[in-house]
RNA sequence: GCGAUCGUAGCCUAGCGGUUAAGGCCCCUGAUUGUGGUUCAGGAUAUCGUGGGUUCGAAUCCCAUCGGUCGCCCCA
């Protein structure tokens, strides 16, 4: 039988009510906040990445869906933050009144083994804000974050934050880290060994045990306690920290946390919960103040972050689709698809039978579609241009004129996250 | 890329070497041609993931492969 690809899940109507809510709550907050949307290509030139993203990481190094057309190499976006700056600099942007405050919500590629939170195709919303490189800057997004989490009502979420520097000073104390690490370097693990040379902060994060004991010994550990990013940039994240207090924000300063894109500069965040699997972070982000000059623009400062669309909802509630307002039982297939028509007009969801059934059959067929009440278009009725309006859960009924009904209709209350 | 685990109708489950693979949900028809839900009667839907092997005989045992799920790695 044919199925979905590995890794790509359908989404049937009965999950896409969590969806939109999802869409709608977190396009509301974002418009509220004054970022505006950004819709920019599924696919890019592969170089966009590679210079981008980096070309030592693991996405562009093993995850991306590239292809060939014509002398063009492409790749399915694997995230969106470097597509988002192509579009910045390709539009000028940098001529807009500053900061530059962008949102984008879609589907990403990554060529990865699925797993509990991560698929092939996986879905993101995030946020980039241009042209300011202060502190509360990074405040705001970090509290776009975290009010939409709060809205969408996601408990025990924990944000994670740290400090890796600009580029100077994290070269600095990347060299210093294998200086102190280096007479352990082979009772590292394998894998340890490898990011000694291409991404040495990863080892921090280690999980063998090995390798553990090695970092919280006291010459290591004493190294790590104490801050090595220059004087600006501690400032920059002290003032941060100062402005996410103030805000009411709980934060853990995590010196072990470090991102696995190489464009971040000083603030790197996650915001993670407890009631994912192995994948637990929920939404990740920090400051890029280097990338949009590596992809060719001015020098520009930026600050943003994506979150996990299907980590997420399956943080909320599941929503149900709105049931049904009417439905409309006759034997008279034009009058009843008018009468819906008018009805739909109205801001009510209307089914009509258009199988011919009997209105014993239509009336079954109502109430498995849960209709709250059904509209009986029959001769008598239109004759005297009547309907019978039937309350299915109540069972009772009642012939009303057709005009009076029509004009005694009134829009039902729209769900208060749609503006 | 590595590891673990699971594959029986659209869904949930029984069967664990021996007739025609069983039950529940859902779906369809009828009892019921102007009144639904309940009930009753009937029906449709499965080359038991696929391929090979062992056996007189395989959904059942073995091997391979594909797919799902979870973990490592990495990330949202």
């Amino acid at each position: 039988m044919l199925s979905a690809p590995k890794g790509t899940h359908d989404l049937l109507p009965e999950a896409l009510a969590t969806w939109q809510y999802f869409e709608n709550t977190a396009r509301s907050i974002m418009e509220r906040a004054n970022f505006h949307e950004i819709r920019t290509p599924l696919f890019e030139a592969t170089s966009l990445f590679e210079r981008g993203v980096g070309d030592t990481t693991d996405i562009v190094n093993k995850e991306m869906y590239t292809f060939e057309k014509g002398d063009r190499q492409l790749t399915l976006r694997p995230e969106n933050t470097a597509g988002v700056v192509r579009a910045y600099i390709q539009h000028g942007m940098d001529r807009c009144p500053k900061p530059v405050k962008l949102y984008y919500l879609g589907p990403m590629f990554r060529y990865e083994r699925p797993q509990a939170g991560r698929q092939r195709q996986f879905h993101q919303a995030g946020v980039e804000l241009f042209g300011l490189d202060t502190p509360q800057s990074d405040a705001s997004v970090i509290l776009l974050a975290w009010d939409l989490f709060t809205t969408l009502g996601i408990p025990d979420l924990a944000l994670e934050i740290n400090n890796v520097g600009c580029f100077d000073c994290r070269d600095d104390f990347k060299n210093q880290l294998r200086a102190i690490l280096l007479p352990f370097k082979d009772s590292l693990c394998e894998d340890c060994q490898k990011r000694y040379e291409t991404n040495p902060l990863r080892m921090l994060d280690c999980k063998s045990e090995k390798c553990k004991a090695i970092y919280a010994s006291e010459a290591v550990a004493n190294f790590l306690e104490a801050d090595h990013t220059c004087e600006a940039c501690q400032q920059h994240f002290n003032a941060l920290l100062i402005i996410l207090t103030q805000c009411n924000i709980q934060f853990h300063h995590n010196k072990m946390l470090v991102r696995g894109l190489d464009y971040y500069t000083r603030t790197v965040f996650e915001i993670t919960s407890t009631h994912l699997g192995a994948q637990n972070a929920v939404c990740g982000g920090g400051r890029y103040n280097g990338l949009v000059k590596t992809l060719g623009g001015p020098d520009t400062p930026a600050v943003g972050w994506a979150l996990g669309v299907e980590r997420l909802i399956s943080l909320i509630p599941p929503q149900h689709p709105a049931s049904l307002d009417f439905y409309i039982a006759s034997d008279d297939p034009g009058s009843a698809l008018l009468l819906a028509q008018q009805i739909q007009h109205q801001g009510f969801s209307v089914e009509v039978d258009l199988s011919g059934k009997n209105l014993g059959k239509q009336l079954t067929q109502a109430n498995k579609l849960q209709a709250g009440q059904v509209i009986i278009l029959g001769e008598t009725e239109r004759q005297q241009n009547q309907i019978t309006l039937k309350d299915m859960a109540k069972g009772l009924q009642e012939t009303v004129d057709k005009d009076s009904f029509l004009t005694s209709l009134k829009r039902p209350p729209v769900s208060s996250v749609l503006r």
